[in-house]
DNA sequence: GAGTCTGATGAATCCATAC
DNA sequence: GGTATGGATTCATCAGACT
């Protein structure tokens, strides 16, 4: 064996629970090694006493010199700590998840974009069964918003656009989501039948989450883990997850809740892919083929124009010369065309287009 | 006459349009003097190139001058100024709204925040028919983000519960709103036939929202008016505005527009109480809810013929892959499938139409 | 007139790969 | 890394032409 002087990378540990605080935890991890985080961060209220302010003092929830600024302040730097240890966890093409309502989402929001993150799509969890507003005297309060952002602005994200299109029969999916809140018998309990935790998500919003922008074997990362929800859909979809979480009951009910979770097969798992994923046919290919004869007429779809085939798979029409697509393109004046579905060839007196000769030859790929 | 020495208070401009910078307009008004402040800054939209449909034609961008800022530090500093000048205005239970996308409304909501403005709400306007995504990169951007705020924490804002309560057929009003964009008639074209404003907002967005937080006789101020949609719903509910706007063009537009607004224009009703139609349930909903699993087999209700459902709720069968409907179609051999009512699960040994599963969540959904 | 078809358009951070 | 090129991609609504 040849004499190793790079420092060996720190295993991940996969498919587990971590605990303590979520900051210390990822720096602890590898850079550069998980393909999505989600996040579901403490609001600020809550964070009263849990705390440190950034001369490390702790703050005192009953702290009279606590006011509004302070404790934005110290929210901020929380912020601003934890997504830079989130940011630094991601591959180059990975992607984040944050959610929250309007006590803070909007400084997670600012946040994200000051360190770099770009936004992808804000979205709206419309809950189906919000709780009423009792006292009549705002909105009830009816949603919560996610935000969607890569590591950097032109990243090759995951997005996995046919298979939503097809969760949402046929209609590409919005940005607005209607979906129940967690209760009944999904909703974890503790065994004197309070509720397990407070926030818990709802599975539903998980998985179109993981369908939308993760593949299988994929690694997701929670930094705020609570009951496992993230997990549990991660488990179940065949991607690997990782959470942290520093509430040891916390950490007890989701390891219970992720032992009895079985993958689904996966088969199941596969899902809708675009046209994008397929093996590329050059055109030439259907020429030297014999499946178009060279000087053989096209036509376009729309049967305004005409063009020529030649012996190298090029197309002559109306003094232009090029690919189907630079051909098309012209004679349409269009910046762009897709000949394989503009033009169409000439068999037993029936214009067809000559994509059919393309899928043919994918089907005898498979 | 006694003899006054306090220095004169300037005298309100209602119901006129000022002109210039927003900021110098409004420090020139009196402290305290404004009800209601309704803003649509610009977005700051950050575009790159041209984007073109599927048929080629090209997007009318928003690549306006007024929406270009070199730097968030710009765009923040701006922010700020225009809140605090707008906060100076506003009597002691005023209160705001200032309405952005993805690209700009976290922004402004940190700034509230940081300026003593105390959240209320953030409401969602979902767009009925919105542009759709046409690269199939991203979800569909299918909302706007309004924030409802007033001056200061514990303010006596108006909130016409009741009146919000009658507008939804006698139900809670809740956080997110469904209209429509502003098209058809109700947009306002130059002589030429393009449209006179690229972003003009829909009157029934201002209507609910004036009739939600502002009584007969309150004074509405708009910063940003363009072609003065808010005047104009403020005119017809008996309202009075003062608009300010920096464009000369737009105005033009707008006091043409305003001189034709008669107080309680029936039309004003008539689109803001738009109903609902039946909500359309994907079936891949059903997946995400765990109401089905992935890999589970579906049977044909004549029973000769099974499917496996997969977790972007498409069904494999048979080697065809596709929507309940395209497969039930499929193994038929029929042109057209209703899956609904073709495919059943197994409960208890029972075989059951999946539509009860669509039942059930719309049930949840009214 | 009623129904049908075609074309236009809306706050948009909208491509991937080979050379 | 920049450049050239293949070729993938849309929903709701309205106006106006056409049957």
């Amino acid at each position: 064996m040849t004499k190793n002087t790079r420092k060996e990378a720190p295993v991940l540990p996969l498919n587990t629970i971590m605990s303590g605080d979520c900051i210390e935890a990822m720096n602890s991890l590898p850079e550069g090694s998980v393909d999505l985080i989600f996040a579901d961060p403490p609001y600020n209220l809550q964070l009263r006493g849990d705390l440190h302010r950034p001369d490390n003092s702790k703050v005192d929830a009953v702290d009279d010199s606590w006011d509004q600024f302070d404790s934005f302040k110290v929210y901020d730097d929380f912020t601003r700590e934890w997504l830079a240890a989130a940011r630094r966890l991601l591959k180059p093409n990975g992607a984040i998840w944050v959610i929250g309502s309007y006590h803070n989402v909007f400084r997670l929001g600012a946040e994200l974009q000051n360190q770099g993150y770009w936004l992808l799509n804000d979205v709206v969890w419309r809950k189906s069964n919000p709780m009423p507003n009792f006292r009549g005297k705002r909105f009830t309060n009816a949603h919560e918003t996610l935000i969607w952002a890569s590591k950097n602005e032109g990243a090759k994200y995951t997005f996995n656009y046919e298979a939503l299109k097809a969760l949402n029969e046929g209609i590409q999916m919005r940005s607005d989501w209607v979906l129940p809140i967690c209760n009944g018998g999904e909703r974890l309990k503790n065994e004197d039948g309070d509720k397990a935790h407070p926030t818990q998500k709802p599975q539903s919003l998980l998985h179109r989450l993981l369908i939308a922008t993760t593949n299988p074997g994929d690694v997701v990362l929670d930094p705020f883990f609570g009951t496992g929800t993230t997990g549990a859909v991660a488990k179940m979809l065949g991607r690997d997850y990782i959470g942290i979480e520093r509430e040891e009951k916390y950490r007890k009910v989701a390891e219970k809740r992720l032992k009895s979770i079985r993958k689904f097969d996966s088969e199941a798992l596969k899902v809708s892919t675009s046209k994008r994923a397929e093996p590329r046919v050059p055109f030439g290919q259907l020429v030297e083929r014999g499946m178009l004869r060279p000087g053989e007429e096209l036509s376009s779809l729309n049967g305004r124009h005409k063009a020529k085939v030649r012996a190298d798979g090029t197309l002559v029409g109306n003094d232009v010369k090029g690919s189907i697509h630079q051909v098309g393109a012209h004679l349409e004046g269009a910046p762009s065309c897709n000949g394989w579905t503009y033009w169409t060839y000439k068999r037993d007196g029936q214009n067809v287009p000559i994509d059919l000769l393309r899928q043919q030859i994918r089907a005898e790929m498979n």
